[in-house]
DNA sequence: AACACGGGGGC
DNA sequence: GCCCCAGTGTT
């Protein structure tokens, strides 16, 4: 018979303090190594807690480690430079994060001396840091007796307590939240939550049969109990993607490559990426534009040769690119090369539709592969160039 | 409450 | 091809 931790709308202390030592007793002796797990330091629970954000501890490892070597404390990320922070975290996604975390950090150090604050409510107030972020920092870094109710938890505890409500749902997640505060220990507050998430992590999953026979809670569990593992929790169906066709033209010339920076707020926010157009257009019509192509004329460029280079496809949460793509090399029409005569002020180029190499300019191949974070929607053509 | 916001990996 | 992931900010 399954132990109820609620029992006519009360607390079973004495299962809940069964439950409690178990999930620990579990946690202590199998939870996985991280570079920032059981290290005392705010800011490093901090920066993890951001990167994992919607994303996997794998994918997190390295980038973490390359984070905290470049900005081992707080005061160094506030002084931090933003091109710099996108290079660091190129390829990990919801680029908003960094810029949020730089912006924290500036507070951390104003306000609070350069120490992470412990109460939810501050940690709230910082940008990049929401409910669950802030429970997690308070509990793990400061022990603090705060729920932090990820995807994990919500897995798990829909799944204890056999709630069927959608968890993408507000009302659902404050329902759970509510539950797991009734849950939590008097001491070991960080290995309580950690240990709710790992299980979710590692035993309680979705993709797989969650592997009930070695959970340290199943005899706790209502979907266990009632076999309704497969059929919680429940989420509704996710949003259908928007399709946009686009054509990339990848300007070369000798070692340089063009590339122009995206705007500072949206997609992919201030990333750096191929110019690129609206539709798909023929290799015919590309030609003649080039060829009328005023600013290249000036410049002495004319094209040399065009290759059209293999479609790809970028997916996003909500937009799916579909990218057909021109290798364009340029060569200078007049007389010995002195490497491309763009000045200071007017190393922009312009082809008739204006958006194409708008904030553009030319980079050595060698600078780009360094120093500017391509988004990896092109990282097919990536490839191909650098 | 709904939507914008990435990219990779598992099946 | 679809789903998921240690979610948050904006509208």
């Amino acid at each position: 018979m399954r132990r109820k931790l609620i029992e006519n709308q009360k607390p079973n202390r004495k299962n809940i303090e069964a439950f409690q030592r178990s999930l620990l007793q579990w946690y202590q002796k199998n939870k996985r190594t991280m570079p920032w797990r059981d290290i005392e330091n705010p800011y490093y629970t901090w920066v993890s807690e951001i990167m994992l954000q919607q994303t996997r501890v794998d994918t997190v490892i390295p980038y973490f480690l390359r984070f905290i070597e470049k900005y081992p404390t707080v005061k160094d990320l506030a002084k931090g430079e933003d091109e710099d922070l996108l290079k660091l975290w190129e390829g990990l996604g919801y680029y908003s994060r960094v810029k949020n975390m730089k912006i924290a950090a500036r507070e951390v150090v104003e306000k609070y001396d350069g120490v992470f604050p412990k109460e939810r409510k501050a940690l709230e107030s910082l940008k990049g840091i929401g409910e669950y972020t802030a429970g997690a920092i308070a509990s793990i870094a400061y022990e603090q007796k705060e729920p932090a109710v990820d995807g994990n938890v919500l897995r798990v505890m829909t799944r204890i307590t056999g709630n069927h409500g959608d968890i993408k749902l507000g009302k659902t997640k404050k329902e759970i939240t509510h539950g797991v505060r009734k849950l939590l220990p008097e001491e070991n507050l960080g290995d309580f939550n950690q240990g709710l998430i790992e299980l979710g992590a590692v035993l309680c999953t979705t993709a797989k049969a969650p592997d009930c026979e070695i959970c340290p809670v199943s005899e706790f569990c209502l979907a266990f109990e009632k076999n309704l593992q497969g059929a919680l929790p429940v989420k509704g169906k996710a949003m259908k993607k928007r399709l946009e066709k686009k054509t990339v033209l990848i300007f070369t010339y000798k070692e340089q490559l063009f590339l122009r920076k995206r705007e500072e707020r949206g997609l992919l926010a201030g990333l750096w990426e191929f110019p690129n157009i609206k539709g798909h257009i023929k290799e015919e019509a590309l030609k003649e534009i080039l060829e009328k192509e005023q600013h290249l004329a000036e410049e002495n460029l004319t094209v040399e040769n065009i290759t059209r280079l293999e479609d790809s496809k970028a997916v996003f949460s909500h937009i799916q690119w579909n990218l057909m793509a021109y290798q364009v090399n340029l060569k200078s029409s007049e007389g010995p090369p002195e490497g491309l005569r763009i000045k200071e002020d007017k190393n922009y180029l312009e082809l008739p539709v204006e958006e194409v190499m708008d904030n553009g300019r030319w980079i050595p191949r060698e600078e780009v592969r360094k120093d500017y974070s391509i988004a990896s929607a092109f990282k097919a053509y990536r490839k191909e160039v650098l």
